[in-house]
DNA sequence: TCTGGGGTCCTTAACCGT
DNA sequence: TCTGACGGTTAAGGACCC
């Protein structure tokens, strides 16, 4: 805690589907909700005009559809988004040094680190400014909180969205929380939610009331005594630039539940070499892998081992996996499957003693002759996978029409995996590897050779309907295509500004 | 009609060694 | 030598965040 209101938190406004409008003129205005389009996918983002209907995050893509027909779905488009943000955090780093980045659209920064200002009216100043900027740089609006500590800059922010500003004077934080909901506090969910209510306990003044003691008996140690200071206002946490990343996962939920046990080992087996691809690029090596498995009902398990040191070598990471899974009861079928990676060292350490065994063990598989370093850089798994197409016939055909397209993006990549599963259903379309099955997703980018770039609106029974238009036009017009129309490309996204 | 993906941190229990 | 307290590590699960 400090005295001066120097930490400022920023909040960029339903940031994924804000890129969207900003990218595609005819959504301006228009209730967009962005998210998994599976039958299994799940609201990421929902602009202001959707979260009317009552959309919101992580509602199901299902029932966000029912709320909002005319809504536009559309899946995220990571490696745009990654782009804006790197705008914008690079000018919160024009700020101050400390600067630390929360997600792609959320970030602290510490005002008085970087001297760019130690009191109240300079910080409102900067505040201002910084939104000013972050609108001519991207046509994006982001949400200001101005305050003496992280906790309370976070809620101060969260108060003056959308497209506003808040500034928490010292000494008036304690009155300000008081009324509120105990779940605008971080850290305060569902569960914890819960729980207090059961108590009597809703709002942030009767958490204070309750006092530490009490507050631990209800929740455990840490959570109780983090929870007291914060209904007082009280958080001493730095604003830390750098942090190192502690794990590395991957995961993949299918469309449909899967029994297959070969198929199951199978998917692990790509699910490691994906994991330790992220691994590799992040330049890391860890020391524990981890295996979850959620099961038709939804029950979720992680079983995990720790090696004798960190490795990143796919053949361990793939042996590791698969000796967990043996563990695991799969009866009933398997919704999700992830693998991952704790424990991670800075350093890539070769782990020799486990690439002579794995080299030993490599005669197993039937068309084996692979080279276990086959792992490639993120978003190129599929060249990985269709080494081991060998067996399971068609199922990468699929991931080739998508990598072409998600060429920037690991999530251009998830759209894929579904895909490929579909396909997989299909089975031996060995045959079919030349006639290409394309799938064009709501929301992805197309070039086509007479009319230029735009996006996929939607497709269906062999046609797919694409919108030509860029950031910065009007809105465009619409046309339609055969699937399989050779004059259709995915392409990459555009920028949102710089061609204005 | 269900419930994504990528993380972080905390808690509890078991186990091992001192 | 037996027992207990304690601390560190591992494993599993859960809550929470965006």
């Amino acid at each position: 805690m400090r005295s001066a209101p120097t930490i400022l938190h920023l909040d960029m406004d339903a940031f994924y589907a804000s890129v969207e409008q900003a990218s595609k003129p005819s959504l301006h205005g228009k209730a967009v909700i962005v998210g998994g389009l599976g039958p299994r996918g799940v609201v990421a983002t929902a602009s202001y005009e959707a979260r009317r209907f009552g959309v919101h995050s992580a509602m199901p893509m299902a029932q966000a559809r029912r709320l909002c027909p005319n809504g536009a779905c559309l899946i995220p488009r990571f490696s745009l988004y990654r782009e804006v943000s790197d705008l914008v955090m690079g000018l919160l780093r024009e700020l101050s040094p400390l600067v630390e980045p929360l997600s792609l659209d959320e970030a602290f920064v510490d005002l008085e680190a970087g001297s760019a200002a130690f009191d109240a009216a300079g910080a409102r100043a900067v505040g201002e400014r910084l939104r000013a900027d972050i609108t001519a740089a991207t046509g994006l609006s982001g949400s200001v909180g101005l305050a003496g500590s992280k906790m309370l800059a976070k809620v101060a922010s969260e108060e003056a969205k959308p497209n506003g500003l808040l500034l928490i004077e010292p000494g008036t934080e304690r009155e300000l929380l008081a009324p509120m909901s105990v779940r605008t506090l971080p850290g305060v969910g569902p569960a914890t939610g819960e729980h207090l209510r059961r108590a009597g306990i809703t709002t942030v003044g009767e958490l204070a009331e309750a006092g530490e003691d009490e507050l631990v008996r209800m929740v455990g140690r840490a959570h109780g005594a983090g929870l007291y200071r914060m209904a007082l206002g009280l958080d001493d946490r730095p604003v830390v630039a750098e942090r190192d990343a502690k794990s590395v996962s991957v995961e993949d939920t299918f469309d449909v539940d899967i029994h297959d046990r070969v198929r199951i080992r199978h998917e692990v087996q790509r699910l490691a070499d994906r994991c330790v691809g992220r691994l590799r690029a992040s330049g890391h090596s860890g020391r524990t892998i981890v295996l979850k498995v959620r099961r038709y009902d939804f029950s979720t398990l992680t079983r995990s081992e720790t090696l004798r040191g960190p490795t990143d070598d796919p053949a361990v990471v793939r042996e590791a996996s698969a000796r967990l899974l043996e563990g695991v009861d799969t009866t009933g079928g398997v919704r999700l499957l992830g693998v991952g990676v704790t424990g991670l060292a800075d350093y890539t350490q070769e782990d020799l003693f486990a690439q002579v065994r794995a080299a030993e063990a490599d005669g197993e598989p039937a068309g084996g002759a692979e080279e276990s370093g086959a792992v490639a850089p993120d978003g190129v798994e599929g060249s990985s996978g269709a080494v081991e197409a060998g067996a399971g016939g068609g199922a990468e055909v699929a991931g080739e029409a998508g990598g072409a397209g998600g060429v920037g993006g690991a999530t251009g990549a998830e759209g894929v995996v579904a895909a490929g599963g579909a396909v997989a259903a299909s089975g031996d379309a060995v045959g079919a590897v030349g006639a290409v099955v394309r799938h064009w997703a709501a929301g992805s980018d197309v070039r086509h050779a007479v009319y230029g770039p735009g996006w996929v609106q939607g497709s269906g029974v062999g046609r797919v309907t694409v919108r030509f238009e860029q950031p910065g036009t009007p809105p465009g017009r619409v046309r339609t295509f055969r699937v399989d129309d050779p004059e259709l490309e995915p392409s990459d996204p555009l920028p949102l500004v710089g061609t204005a």
